[in-house]
DNA sequence: CCGTATCCTAAATGATACTG
DNA sequence: CAGTATCATTTAGGATACGG
């Protein structure tokens, strides 16, 4: 079984992803529920469950391939303790962490967004 | 034939979207090639022949299906010109224009990151 | 608890052809 | 130019069962 989860692809060297800056971090985080799993995650170290019940709407499946991706492209780290029943720790590393600033300002966003719109 | 292009959906109030300001964000601009469209926006009024080929790998399907959910929930405008051969321009309103801080630091947190990396 | 494996369905996307 | 329509395909995602 090969590992090969990064969601990054470089080996075109011409694309676009290649060049272009935003579309290489859309790479790194761009995929569906990897915003909010990062912003989950700047509140500080998470297990697995805690990030499924804070975000319902993901399936484990799609959870646990999020998590390798973002752990192999080496925004989030992920820490085993050989415990019974076993305990999973997922943080942010120095990288994931410089992406909070934006996450928060995507979140105000939103929050004005909101209210712009009438919504909530 | 109805027309219901906006990736919102806040009908069941309780869901994360309509109480996450966060995932309400994402729910605007946060699908696969949405803010690849929103930044090649900032720049300025852009034709559809311009952002194809500012993103070559989105089809001119998906383009046109999300320039269509962006319009709908008002992020950016549509104006056609009755002309022959004819001219439809984009542009952000208001509040996609508010976005742009936004994808800029994106963009810059791409560039750095890419250093980091050591690609390019 | 924290997953993986498998099977299956739904959605996203690509290719091609065509229109005002 | 700026799309739409249709079909084929790929990928995402959900349900369930099982394992360390």
């Amino acid at each position: 079984m090969m590992r090969k989860e990064s969601s990054v692809n470089l080996e075109n060297e011409k694309t676009l992803e290649a060049e272009c800056p935003f579309i290489f971090a859309l790479s790194l985080m761009g995929k569906r529920w990897k915003p909010a799993i990062l912003w989950k995650m700047t509140e500080g170290i998470c297990r697995f469950g805690e990030m499924k019940r804070a975000i319902p709407q993901i399936s484990e499946k799609m959870l646990a391939q999020h998590l390798r991706e973002l752990e192999t492209d080496g925004l989030i780290t992920r820490t085993v303790y050989p415990e019974m029943p076993p305990r999973v720790e997922y943080a942010l590393t120095e990288l994931g962490l410089s992406l909070q600033p934006i996450l928060k300002q995507l979140n105000d966003w939103g929050e004005n967004t909101k209210k712009i719109k009438n919504i909530a």
